[in-house]
DNA sequence: CAAACAATAGCTAAAATTTGCTATTATATA
DNA sequence: TATATAATAGCAAATTTTAGCTATTGTTTG
């Protein structure tokens, strides 16, 4: 179980919440290191200068604002040996299976206690995904084929569109072309089944999107 | 600096948060004990069960949870030697204000570091309230008197919008002139200073009038 | 009782969004 | 290595929203 060779990062853009973390990690006495990083820019570099080490990712996911996810693949490219475990306090089934499409180690619920941390280690040094059980039965209990999912790309432009940004200011800020952006809202539409950026975002606010 | 008398709660609705942030204050070493609590009833029993104690309660605030703020006086008529620290990841002027007018001992902000909490505790020591610069900045910098308000008919059809409904769809619930929504929502834009709806929508969920 | 404002409603023109198509390149996945 | 999907980009037409105006009616308030 112990794993003296790794580092952990406990990354979330709160500080205090990253620090806490960060507390609580250290308290199992399992790693090498722990880190606390609130950036992303700095988690690059972090796992730029590590990418040889075995590394621990504990990434907080929440929906305001920053595209945690798309980071995941990011994180996996520089870092080989990463293990990355998603801590989030999401509760719809679209969120939660959003998530596992990025296919983490595990899958923590922010409503779960500390000791599921130390379950969810032992489960992937089983070489399985944990996913708490809380978000495991709440995806169990929903029609798969009613699932709808965003790809990150689109969901960093819903990111956009949310902060009020029209299509033009999304396109600037992301390096787009206008009709790019046009076609991962249109996409994002037809799958959410609406007809316009208001009820897109409402829906989106209703499944936890944003 | 040392409140060797003293217990800490850490108190937020996501348990894993609660745990850490547990965690963060035990390393202070501090207090003669630290408590994890994630429910409203667990918090006021124990509160019953330690009333003559001293008690420095870190409650989380976010918006979700509305009833976060009504416990603080709850908290208060139940231990009167509770000093209130409130956590929080708010950022708008109106939030701000809001929690302050509950006149807690200290408001940190969730994007300070850990060492913040000690800052926090040295100058509600000394007899004063602590709020983390970050928040203190906001509101310093916003003339309240300049708030902007919304008309009764405004927020109703504000609040529709909300929900994803379009002018005409909007102007049918409401059973008035499409004209009128158009003339309304030019109004609050006018007023917030915005050009779209959904910068409209982003400022009102920002100053949480929806 | 004026003056101010809320709520209602309209017209027109410009701007942006939405819809219906197509298409290329890169990346996963089977 | 095919096949599927993501991400990118474009055009044209229909629809909706936005901006610049005006105007009437009722309510509130100094």
């Amino acid at each position: 179980m112990k794993k003296s060779d790794a580092i952990a990062i406990a990354f979330d853009d709160h500080l205090l919440f990253a620090d806490s973390f960060s507390a609580l990690i250290e308290r199992l006495e399992l790693f090498r290191a722990v880190h606390t990083i609130s950036e992303e820019r700095e988690l690059i570099n972090f796992l730029i200068r590590h990418s040889q080490s075995p590394i621990y990712l504990f990434l907080d996911y929440y929906l305001k604002n920053k595209n945690g996810l798309p980071l995941i693949n990011e994180a996996r490219r520089l870092n080989k040996q990463m293990t990355i475990i998603v801590v989030s306090s999401v509760t719809s089934p679209v969120a939660i299976t959003n998530i596992l499409s990025y296919n983490p180690h595990g899958l923590v619920s922010k409503s779960a206690g500390f000791n599921t941390i130390l379950e969810c280690l032992t489960v992937i040094d089983e070489g399985s995904q944990y996913i708490s059980p809380i978000l495991s039965n709440i995806i169990s209990n929903v029609d798969l084929s009613k699932k709808i999912l965003f790809t990150g790309r689109e969901l960093e432009v819903l990111q956009h569109f949310a902060q009020g940004l029209s299509i033009a200011q999304t396109a600037e800020k992301t390096h787009l072309s206008k009709h790019t952006i046009v076609a991962h809202r249109r996409k994002m539409m037809a799958k959410a089944n609406v007809n316009s950026i208001t009820e897109l975002l409402s829906y989106a606010r209703e499944q936890e999107l944003i």
